[in-house]
DNA sequence: CTAAGTCACCTTTTT
DNA sequence: GGTGACTTAG
């Protein structure tokens, strides 16, 4: 390993070793190669053993990729290192020790639909109004409540009303409920370690003993019970080695509280500060405009980035009539990079703050032929069909997964309606092992025919449960899936939504099959896992002339040579919400960091007017942060600063479309322009058909899209 | 009980 | 414009 390469605050950083330290490390400053470095100093010169570290890093795939590049500084073994997200260092942990507070060491991990679930069928359990006590947002609550450590007890004992101890009262039931079922939910993954820890000191003190140095990543992203888990292990060695950047704190929604951050000094006594802010990535440009959008900012550390780099081309501003003609302009800009650049297309980002921003961009760029690849939106493991599958998985891996057991039982369809299975459930006690339970039972108090079903699916589950503790896993789900007539299921109904949805059931087999090859022991429970804290960000990879998409949340930590930054509007970004307080000052954070993606050029865009949910088109208003930008690192700045004037201007409008285009319209399908009278939204468009008629059509209301 | 059809709500952001 | 929950006809 080559120290030099390192700047002295880099190596200042690196080198020095023994009590806490907190490194404030800015966009672009080489946060990550100091954290390689120092784990591999560590290691060569300190002669640490790779088990006695412990570094948290923000995805899985970041965990893989520090190793390998650990890995690429120091030739040694690094099987025993721990590196990886604090849920899945937290399932590690419970995997091991989770006996004590009562669960067995196969317990299943419910995602957030699952959980939903379980709220739900408590909702109605306890004979509350839905609409009153909606899941999702009771849900939230106790997450929210679990995320800042109070009990149901504590919560039930300072509820100020009746709707309070009623939200309090399904709290009690979900614990209980999850621990039925040997069940955890995310939030779990980080509270009970600490359960462990406050309860079994020997416990603690184990894993005080193992974690000698601990590093984590991305400090300013961590909540309460994160923060916990960090202060209880270095506790002893007092080596915490913490990296962030207050302006990057972006998950203050998810409970990251900003303040373990700041505070970094007063929680670690005798603690080293070290500020990197050379930027290694962007241009004078860039980071000048991103500054002067953070900085207005009252709650951060005062610093400034500067680079070595050259001043750069200034922020483009793109100003679109809508969301399909922001998605147009977007490639006219893409097509006029890889013009005059060595540029592909795997060198572009486009961010925008919601996923739903994302089918506009996509549908023209599907219609111009440009390959992209979205990264987030809906989950792989989150669609239905790919549930329906790990359902059977989790409730062989688990027989008391109530929540799985309901969405497969009858699913494919053997006869188990609603009215069966709630007398089923009457019948048995929810924190049995259900299989058995129902096998044993005499009677159901179902009719012949359900019995007989439910019967033959139980002995299927235990069947499938046996083969799994002694055949390849991807096998056994193979036969699982002809059993079971999946594929007849999706193949019966004929469509093309049905072929799609095999093609994912497919699909999840070959991701079996690839974790059967990486592993050297493969189990179920362990893919299983995998799976559960499995997240699309761990899916990035370098795309062959691909366009990037994304949500600016998933893009932190990466880099990319142009940037597009859509949906620059009051509302939407920043984005406002009602009921809900307004965080301007993480929004300008979460600007910072979309901004500082980028090594080359941003383009930021706005739309005159936007749909939303496919509704009628709402005129929208420019995001404040164009104004916080100073006018001179515009590029094309308009003249007067003012909003749209009205929605009349839109009759200013001009648009692409050119005397001899094919274009596509809903109706009438693909045409050919002949002629154009008048301009703007209100010209009148003679198109020729493809199958021989002649319209003339007003432009505003022909929705017309160019293929050509 | 099943399957097809209608309705309501939705969108911040993710482990 | 898409999903999941609820409704209704066989």
């Amino acid at each position: 390993m080559d120290i030099k390469s390192l700047n002295d605050r880099q190596k200042n950083a690196v080198l020095t070793i023994g009590g806490p330290m907190l490194v404030f490390a800015g966009a672009g400053s080489g946060k990550t190669r100091v954290l390689t470095y120092k784990i591999a100093y560590l290691i060569q010169e300190i002669g640490m053993l790779p088990e006695n570290i412990l570094a948290v890093t923000f995805t899985n795939k970041a965990a893989q990729e520090m190793k390998s590049r650990v890995h690429d500084l120091v030739d040694v073994d690094l099987s025993g290192i721990t590196i990886g997200t604090f849920h899945s260092i937290g399932a590690m942990i419970l995997r091991k020790e989770i006996g004590r507070l009562g669960w067995d060491s196969n317990f299943t991990i419910y995602d957030q639909t699952d959980s939903k679930s379980l709220v739900k069928n408590i909702i109605k359990d306890l004979n509350l109004d839905l609409k009153m006590y909606d899941p999702k947002s009771t849900l939230i609550k106790i997450s929210i409540a679990k995320n800042s450590m109070q009990s149901f007890e504590t919560l039930i004992k300072s509820s100020k009303n009746i709707h309070e101890e009623k939200i309090a009262q399904i709290y009690k039931e979900y614990e209980q409920n999850l621990k039925g079922n040997n069940c955890l939910d995310f939030d779990d993954l980080l509270v009970k370690p600490l359960d462990l820890f406050n309860q079994f000191p020997e416990v603690l003190n184990k894993y005080q003993n193992k974690f000698k140095y601990i590093l984590v990543d991305e400090y300013q992203d961590t909540n309460k019970p994160q923060f916990e888990f960090i202060k209880l292990l270095s506790e002893l060695h007092k080596d915490v080695f913490a990296v962030g950047d207050d302006d990057q704190s972006i998950y203050g929604w998810r409970g990251a509280d900003i303040s373990n951050i700041l505070n970094f000094q007063n929680t670690y006594a005798d603690s080293k500060i070290v500020k990197l802010e050379e930027n290694y990535r962007s241009t004078q440009n860039i980071l000048e405009a991103a500054w002067s959008v953070v900085s207005r900012n009252q709650n951060r550390a005062d610093k400034k980035l500067w680079t070595k780099n050259d001043t750069g081309d200034k922020i483009r501003l793109i100003d679109a009539f809508n969301e399909k003609d922001e998605a147009l302009r977007i490639i006219k800009d893409i097509s006029e990079i890889k013009k005059n650049k060595d540029v592909s297309y795997d060198d572009i980002l486009i961010l925008y703050r919601t996923n739903a921003q994302s089918r506009a961009i996509e549908d023209a760029f599907i219609k111009n032929g440009i390959l992209y690849n979205v990264v987030g939106g809906v989950k792989f493991y989150d669609r239905k069909e790919v549930k329906d599958l790990l359902a059977y998985l989790k409730l062989i891996n688990n027989p008391k997964d109530t929540i799985s057991f309901d969405r497969i039982v009858n699913f494919p369809a053997r006869g188990i309606g609603k009215t069966s299975l709630d007398k089923i459930h009457k019948k048995i006690d929810s924190s049995d092992n259900l299989i058995e339970c129902i096998l044993d039972l005499k009677d159901l108090g179902v009719g012949k025919k359900q019995t007989k079903s439910i019967n033959e699916f139980c002995n299927s589950i235990n069947f499938y449960k046996k083969r799994f503790d002694n055949e390849s896993i991807s096998i056994v789900v193979k036969d699982l899936i002809d059993e079971m007539k999946i594929r007849e299921f999706y193949k019966n109904q004929n469509t093309s939504e049905s072929e799609e949805r095999w093609l994912n059931i497919e699909e999840c087999i070959t991701g079996i099959v690839e974790y059967e090859n990486s592993n050297e022991n493969p189990q179920l429970s362990e893919y299983l896992e995998e799976v559960s804290l499995f997240t699309d960000l761990d899916s990035i990879n370098e795309q062959h002339d691909k366009v990037t998409m994304m949500t600016i949340h998933a893009s932190k930590g990466l880099e990319f040579d142009y940037v597009f930054i859509a949906g620059l509007e009051k509302g939407l970004f920043p984005i406002e919400r009602i009921f809900e307080e307004e965080n301007l000052e993480e929004e300008r954070r979460l600007f910072y960091v979309a901004m500082t993606r980028a090594q080359k050029k941003v383009v930021l865009s706005y739309a005159r007017s936007r749909r939303r949910f496919g509704g009628e088109p709402i005129p929208t208003t420019k995001s404040r942060f164009i104004q916080e930008i100073p006018e001179n690192l515009i590029d094309n700045f308009m003249a007067s600063n003012q909003d749209f004037i009205s929605n009349n201007s839109f009759n200013d409008f001009e648009f692409d479309l050119k005397t001899g285009n094919i274009v596509y319209h809903k109706i009438f399908g693909k045409g050919k322009v002949e002629r154009i009278d008048g301009s703007g939204s209100k010209a009148k468009i003679t198109i020729l058909f493809f199958n021989n008629t002649r319209k003339k059509l007003i432009y505003k209301y022909a929705n017309l899209e160019i293929i050509e």
